[in-house]
DNA sequence: TTGTAAGCGTTATCAG
DNA sequence: CTGATAACGCTTACAA
């Protein structure tokens, strides 16, 4: 059974495929009678405007893309289910690109969007330390995007972010309360604008309490958690800090692995806050202290953004910055 | 700048719109001076063919339609990262559509999806309990589908599962030998498919260990938190198991949680082994045993049986159903 | 090897 | 209110 197509649906009824198709826009003239009649065939018939067609027509496709490093991530799949959820609302089919935080691909990605699939683009970067000039190139085009998260500093752009700053000064501000006089920074790259921010708080809150800066405490992890867990036994036991501040998540729960396996007590021995979306940090030995980011809520933000774009494209050039607030969560690693 | 077109490109470089086209393609005849330079041409002016206007033309979408009913999950997660994984492979375009477990929902993106919008669905279903014949007059249709975790019995299709009967009914015994004597099976739903299959083998671990079944220790739960726990709570004060076999992973959390709040101790007071896709479960309080199932990899494998429907129509009718393994681990909850 | 022209399934414009 | 027609951008016989 293959589906029909408009002029066939015409065909039966009698009419032209101009009729016809104006029963399915909203717009048009057309006799309500013929309509219901119209509209009842398609349905016996099993009729649907192909999209295609009709998006080629329209020169839109009523799509937007989602472009994240990955998606087994507690922080990307809530956000990419708080975009999904404004997209639906406005009608809107997404399309998943995962960058696996290859750069290439993200370019690759990219500059084949800019051929009619989509008509915006909502994004978490991957290349922060490369050249994106090529963004720049892109960004003279009519697609709009919206960052979310990671995002380039040097490409003027609408962006949903959080008050990472604060949230770090305040994390770190809270392992010296505790009484932490040697605090790593756990990091997957210091260069990248989110590690760079991040650390910035961190070191400020150093700074204000009087505890030197020490490079030896900014640990440069890699997103494998085999490599992550190496290292950290390393510096778990020769460096021996009494406090872990992880950027993200999995490099807290590295350190929850190489402590439970040094015998290391966290809490005691070592407390450990972490930026993370894990829901369950609670139920975590010990319960994990947190850094919450409104991943759903960014989400959301973030297509609402791309949307306001999409339709009104008069002023494709006026961007929208908005910061979001994360929560801070003590838990018993760090009040341990 | 707005993006050109084939006509314009052509008339640049005094060809014709076919030859132009003919460069983008791999088959056709063609002079490599005049590709070279067609190319070379397209790369300044930043041409790309419009993909609305050759799929149309075509008639393929080059992409592939994935149905789960929630997204913020491990195991959904996981799975969607492998169908991507494959679907690239095959250059293909991945669109998302999240049911959050409404039927109707799902009807309407399956309807809506047989517009020629997709090439192929990979699926893991959500109303399992309600009416399906939507599905059989779909399947009668070209357009190919794939089932995994999640299936409609009823319908014949190709699918992906794991040996859920198998791994409860081992979950079961292990609990049994443990020591427990009134072990709880909790459900989200305990007519769809996963939960029966899951609870048939449950059922007889208890029947082959020589312990009645007892209605009372079956536990019907939702997908919402906080209902859970309040359902929860009562159970586990009033009815008092001393073992849980959580046929999802919410549930053993909602089961963490409650122990929590309620001081049993997880491991001696009450064991608990739960199917879930939860990575850290390791570090849980205490480590939780889980039966793992291969969420990646089914994910790749669903894309693959789809991929290779798409690519051979001529046998569409030849359901292949494969069936995976999941992986036991036990850890302190049940080993106490 | 290249060009011409028809057509994929819609919809907007314009005429009736 | 309805119908004819052109056009959206591309691909592919077929012709040259």
């Amino acid at each position: 059974m293959e589906p029909i197509n408009i002029k066939q649906l015409a065909e039966k009824l009698n009419l032209s495929t101009s009729t016809v198709s104006r029963a399915f826009r909203g717009n048009s003239d057309i006799n309500p009678k013929t309509k219901e009649r119209i509209l009842a065939m398609a349905k016996e018939l099993n009729y649907q405007p192909n999209h295609l067609a009709s998006n080629l027509r329209e020169k839109k496709s009523r799509t937007i893309a989602v472009i994240v490093p990955e998606i087994a991530n507690n922080f990307f799949s809530r956000a990419i289910n708080g975009i999904e959820r404004i997209a639906r609302e406005n009608g809107y089919h997404i399309l998943i690109y995962l960058t696996n935080d290859d750069f290439q691909k993200e370019i690759d990605f990219i500059m084949s969007l800019q051929s009619g699939r989509v008509d915006g683009i909502v994004m978490s970067v991957t290349g922060e330390a490369n050249d994106h000039s090529y963004m720049h190139k892109i960004r003279k085009r009519s697609l709009p995007i919206v960052f979310f998260d990671r995002i380039y500093e040097d490409v003027d752009n609408s962006k949903i972010t959080t008050n990472d700053y604060e949230s770090s000064y305040q994390a770190t501000k809270h392992l010296i309360e505790q009484g932490c006089k040697k605090v790593a920074y756990l990091v997957v790259n210091k260069l990248l604008s989110i590690g760079k921010k991040r650390m910035q708080g961190y070191v400020d809150a150093l700074k204000d309490a009087g505890i030197p800066f020490q490079d030896e405490l900014v640990i440069d992890c890699t997103n494998r958690m085999d490599e992550n867990k190496t290292l950290l036994k390393d510096v778990f036991t020769k460096i021996k800090p009494d406090g872990v501040f992880a950027s993200v998540e999995r490099l807290a729960l590295a350190s929850y692995y190489v402590c439970h396996d040094l015998g290391i007590e966290i809490g005691a021995d070592l407390k450990v806050i972490s930026f993370s979306s894990l829901e369950i940090a609670r139920l975590l030995n010990p319960a994990l202290s947190t850094i919450l980011q409104p991943s759903y809520l960014m989400g959301e933000e973030a297509a609402k953004l791309l949307f306001r774009r999409i339709n009104s494209p008069e002023n494709n050039d006026v961007n929208e910055a908005i910061e979001l607030k994360s929560e801070l969560i003590f838990r018993k690693s760090t009040l341990g």
